[in-house]
DNA sequence: CCAATCGTCAACCATCCGGTTGAATATGCT
DNA sequence: AGCATATTCAACCGGATGGTTGACGATTGG
């Protein structure tokens, strides 16, 4: 018990603070996934994907479940909703605006990023 | 310019991720407030506040208009939309849910800062 | 003018973070 | 058995982060 047990919202907004890491969940948003598949559009090694995703199940944002020798990362949505719902607090904003997400998700894999489509 | 123009969600996430500034936004809610006077509540020092403060401004959710001698801080909620927006792609949530973040606001503050209430 | 107040700056420190590499540990295939 | 594949572990590195303290420039008030 040396850790004092962290707002949950710290590491839910710590793990979201990395490109690499929504990069990940947006990945994920389409499909579950094996931790090699999930590393191969990153210029990046495997144990540092290895390490996002752990960060990303720390914060409750996936879950993986080891099926034979691969592991499987799976979207958790639900944990977003604390951390979202605290964010609504300030300023009333547009309920769910999907179009608006769409675009996002544009700016944020980037036009380089086609092994996505 | 040395530094590449990271994603604006990086900052504002990273900037949301630490209790300290979250529970200043928090304050800021309610009204604007001289740095001193955020500084007040928490045990640490005034350049350390300063320093939180920057980081906020840094990634839009505070504005600072320095008045006489005193620098004012002002929230900014249009800069979680961005985030707000982000987020809500994973999994529709409640639209906007005020009860949870009056509970949620509880949990952040916790019962021994009776001074916000 | 002088002293107190407001806030930042600069240096320093410990720790965390994101990445690497190389070895180790499964598990599956033939 | 033996080799390839999937994933993590361990050690290491540079740079960012969160905090401290002390000095400093502005501004205000007596």
């Amino acid at each position: 018990m040396t850790a004092p047990a962290p707002d949950p919202l710290d590491t839910v907004f710590a793990a979201l603070a990395d490109p690499t890491r929504r990069a990940i969940l947006t990945m994920l948003l389409e499909d579950d996934m094996a931790v090699t598949d999930v590393a191969h559009p990153f210029a990046m090694s495997l144990a540092a994907i290895s390490k996002h995703l752990a960060v990303l199940a720390e914060a409750g944002l996936i879950t993986q479940e080891k099926r034979g020798r691969v592991k499987w990362c799976k979207l958790e949505p639900d944990a977003l909703r604390a951390a979202s719902v605290w964010m609504q607090g300030f300023g009333q904003f547009d309920p769910v605006d999907l179009d608006a997400f769409e675009r996002f998700l544009e700016t944020e894999l980037g036009p380089d990023q086609d092994s996505l489509s």
